[in-house]
DNA sequence: ATAGGTGCAAATGTTTTGCTGTCAA
DNA sequence: TTGACAGCAAAACATTTGCACCTAT
């Protein structure tokens, strides 16, 4: 009880829809600006309310990276981020430690540990060769 | 050349000092509070600034936990964040998984990786016992 | 004497919210 | 019919910045 029945709406299906089909990790912004150009008086408002009840079923995850923007992603398959220190880009890794890091976290009985997330910081390829 | 030269102050001495003697991780309001008890004209402005000059330097770390403010935080040896779902208070775990996570990133070719962060979420031990 | 730091207040920029109208169920 | 959702604009809020003054070096 409590919880209100959600309802379909244009606007939410196609924010997430957008952010399933990137795998970039974008900010309300160019989500607005994207989702405009099907449903061009889309507010920037909205984005945000369906972001934000998207992120509390689930559906996509939030991260802040290190920047003063919230970035939202729609691939919530367990993964971990790289984040260039000097062009600021963000990369998905897919290494297999998650369940590792999870496993040693069983021997503390005062914490029931759900989610583990892990993010690399250093640098990326393209900054590397620009100025070795 | 174009870095400039620091120079010693009262209010950054004071600010690093507070963030050295707590283990909790404070947002600027409350580092503001604190330090105002002995320079009772510091802006928060000021605190800011130095914050900023502190991280540039390394000497002390900036995270976000998922709230829409900065948390900050003295101590920069190697560690990881355990932030409870429920009553949002956040826990350092002393794991030995770093090393172990940055070896597993020693093939990627195309990265040079040199930080990872780890971060928990579930519940805490207090949160478990209040509606088990 | 010089330039880095401070305090203060205004500006900035992102995210939230109140209100009124609309539309899915 | 009704209440969840949208659009719009204003509000809220943390953080940054411009400026004049102060102070470490």
């Amino acid at each position: 009880m409590g919880n209100k029945t959600e309802r379909y709406s244009r606007q939410k299906e196609e924010i997430y829809r957008i952010l399933r089909n990137t795998n970039t990790h974008p900010v309300a912004e160019w989500i607005h600006k994207q989702a405009k150009r099907k449903i061009s008086r889309l507010s920037l408002g909205t984005v945000y309310r369906n972001l934000n009840h998207l992120c509390q079923k689930g559906e996509i995850k939030k991260f802040t990276f290190g920047t003063q923007l919230e970035h939202y992603e729609g691939n919530i398959k367990p993964h971990q981020h790289f984040v260039c220190k000097r062009c600021g880009r963000i990369f998905d890794f897919f290494l297999d430690v998650n369940e590792e890091i999870l496993a040693k976290t069983k021997k503390l009985r005062k914490f029931r540990v759900e989610e583990v997330e892990v993010e690399f910081r250093g640098t990326c390829f393209d900054c590397r060769m620009t100025s070795k």
